[in-house]
DNA sequence: TCCAATTTGTAGCCTAGGCAAACTTTGATG
DNA sequence: CATCAAAGTTTGCCTAGGCTACAAATTGGA
């Protein structure tokens, strides 16, 4: 059962190598789906609010949003609020649709909203297509939860 | 601000918080499940063996080593092979378990075995115990899987 | 026994992602 | 339009967790 070389995009082997690529991605997805839903609920993303729905400091939140503006995924000015660029609004909408899911399926399996809501949020990052597919599939072939 | 800040602590935190917490914890689980399953598989556990299994150099591995003695989770002299202490065998007892039941559960969900192992890596260490316990019911109710 | 390959350790460097303290900018209010 | 609190930035520090290059120890084979 060696590899028939299909040539897709080597997805890595190792399990361990694939949960740290995920974890370099993981947070910018978190702040940009977090802005997007600032700018929705309260028409701008500020330091501030995004400090305090982290859990960490202004400060920290700075530097954050300095790699996301360097690596082309937010726009913003000294003393500004934040936007989000086409690239970033792309990866905030896939988050968020993934998070939506991930949550959707937990909540269909019994777990207890809330805590769905908070196990959603260390799940989602780490989840392949198929995996995800699964979900989907599970929660559309789930009769309504009794 | 007029909220005299009511200090809870235990419940409701953050979920990015709790993800920064379970990142802190994951890569010492992987070691030290790793360690077990090299000691089991070949009697003892070399960190070239360790970085080979992780995807990393050798002197990340004795890096992280370092950490695990100064956490009292694993005892090594220079030179030597790795052993768990009993804090480190209980830990990476749970975390076994873990992996195992999150395995299952994905492969009774109907991912392939060889995604499921993948992704279980990423996902079993952010499970709360409702969603564990919910994910150790659904495979106790499977049928057979055909 | 001795030597060379393997393995482990050390030194030094890097980025991400945290923090506190101090400074600057903004904007609201008299 | 002066002031001042809130918001944001800068500076400097820390740990985790990667890396390369090189040094030292161990071990097996001739």
């Amino acid at each position: 059962m060696s590899s028939p070389t299909h040539s897709k995009k080597e997805t890595p082997i190792n399990p361990f190598v694939r949960v740290r690529e995920d974890h370099a991605t993981e947070l910018a997805e978190d702040y940009l789906e977090l802005i997007e839903d600032l700018i929705e609920q309260s028409g701008e993303a500020r330091a501030v609010d995004i400090a305090a729905a982290m859990g960490v400091r202004q400060v920290t939140v700075t530097k954050a949003i300095g790699r996301l503006k360097r690596d082309g995924l937010v726009t913003a000015a000294p003393y500004r609020s934040i936007f989000l660029t086409d690239q970033g609004k792309q990866i905030a909408k896939r988050a968020r649709a993934r998070h939506h899911t991930v949550l959707g399926f937990l909540v269909a399996l019994g777990v207890d909203p809330e805590v769905a809501e908070i196990d959603a949020e260390g799940i989602e990052h780490h989840l392949s297509p198929p995996t995800f597919i699964a979900m989907q599939k599970f929660i559309e072939q789930q009769p309504a939860v009794a």
